[in-house]
DNA sequence: CCTACTGCCTATCATGCGCTAGGTAGAAAT
DNA sequence: ATTTCTACCTAGCGCATGATAGGCAGTAGG
């Protein structure tokens, strides 16, 4: 029972994110969702106590797994630079490969207590990556002229909208786009600058 | 009547744009749109034949007035790299300031021609920036190594996200921010690269 | 055999929804 | 003076919703 992937409860969260993503929350009913499971929408509630309750699970499980997807990647023998890379490049892959899950959904419809559980988990996950972006300041492989916090939002910005337009079939590979992205965050895009045009 | 700013058809449509953006499409009923006006719930279908109506003109107007916003600063005698960096910077700032109108919203609600009308309209919007950038490509300001869609797309990616977590309170200015976005995407954030780095 | 528990079911309740029908006060037009 | 139009109103229809209450088949333990 529980985290058991053939459990029911298992199965229920996860065709919820499903439904959530495609219709948004207010819009998916329990009933519906209990029919793409060949169940009752009232039977949803001997697993859930309610449909927030519900979508309160997928913030969470969305969080944790992402959490451990990037902590893998995370190798201290590496320099800190290519430490950011590796996140990055597990991040935008696993929220690519996994859009169900990931996609943000009515954050603003939880219950405050629950709401702020949720950014607070999100913001220890930021942290990982602005640890990483700090030390990278610190060793002079980053530019230190734009904050650290500033850099983490340009990084996530750049990782996070792919989610909302992004089609499998008819768009680049998650992999070519995550390197992409990371070159664009590392190098820019203007052709390449003459020597010292930066101070 | 109609676009008069006084008129209550327009009224109604921006305190929709605010509604829908704080609660969602679904979870915003007409009767609260309504008390909002100092209307009945009812009085709003003598202005817009649906609610699903009321979306679509919301994102009409967002995409008709963000294509005005930037129109404005194209100035066809600056360099392509600077026609970029004023639109990319009021884009921004639109955005930002405007947020009820640019919240993405519940896109997949609107019936499939409505849907597809503002698809439309969205990338002849993109299009705007990829000529620029395809034209900077030319004149050799900006590499060519990554394709021109895929520099677009990271642009969007770095204007765009931050809707979804701006709060003009606590974080910095929409100009500041715009400002560093661009300046993300032109030069990077490593540090100064050695002469030749990049072949 | 009995009991208890699990995991679902059916039936139902109260509520709120989008939307329509029909009315009406006041202004404008004839 | 009469008609028409505008911009709202009240009343309410039909329906779907989240959630609850209670039942029931199947399994496991004693």
């Amino acid at each position: 029972m529980g985290d058991d992937p053939s459990g029911t409860a298992e199965r229920v969260l996860l065709e919820a994110a499903a439904l959530f993503q495609e219709k948004g929350f207010a819009a998916a009913s329990t009933r519906e969702l209990g029919d793409r499971l060949g169940l009752r929408g009232a039977s949803i509630y001997y697993h859930f106590k309610s449909k927030e309750e519900l979508l309160y699970r997928i913030y969470v499980r969305s969080m944790t797994t992402i959490r451990e997807r990037v902590d893998e990647v995370i190798d201290p023998a590496l320099p800190a630079k290519e430490r950011l890379r590796a996140m990055a490049h597990r991040h935008v892959v696993t929220v690519l490969t996994n859009r169900d899950l990931h996609s943000p959904i009515d954050l603003q419809r939880l219950a405050p207590e629950w709401r702020a559980d949720i950014l607070r988990r999100r913001r220890e996950y930021e942290q990982l990556f602005l640890d990483q972006i700090a030390a990278a300041q610190n060793d002079g492989t980053l530019r230190s002229d734009i904050s650290a916090e500033m850099l983490m939002l340009s990084l996530f910005n750049l990782m996070n909208w792919t989610i909302l337009w992004y089609s499998p079939n008819k768009d680049q590979a998650a992999d070519d786009l995550a390197e992409a992205f990371f070159t664009v965050f590392l190098e820019g895009t203007q052709a390449a600058p003459a020597c010292g045009q930066r101070k």
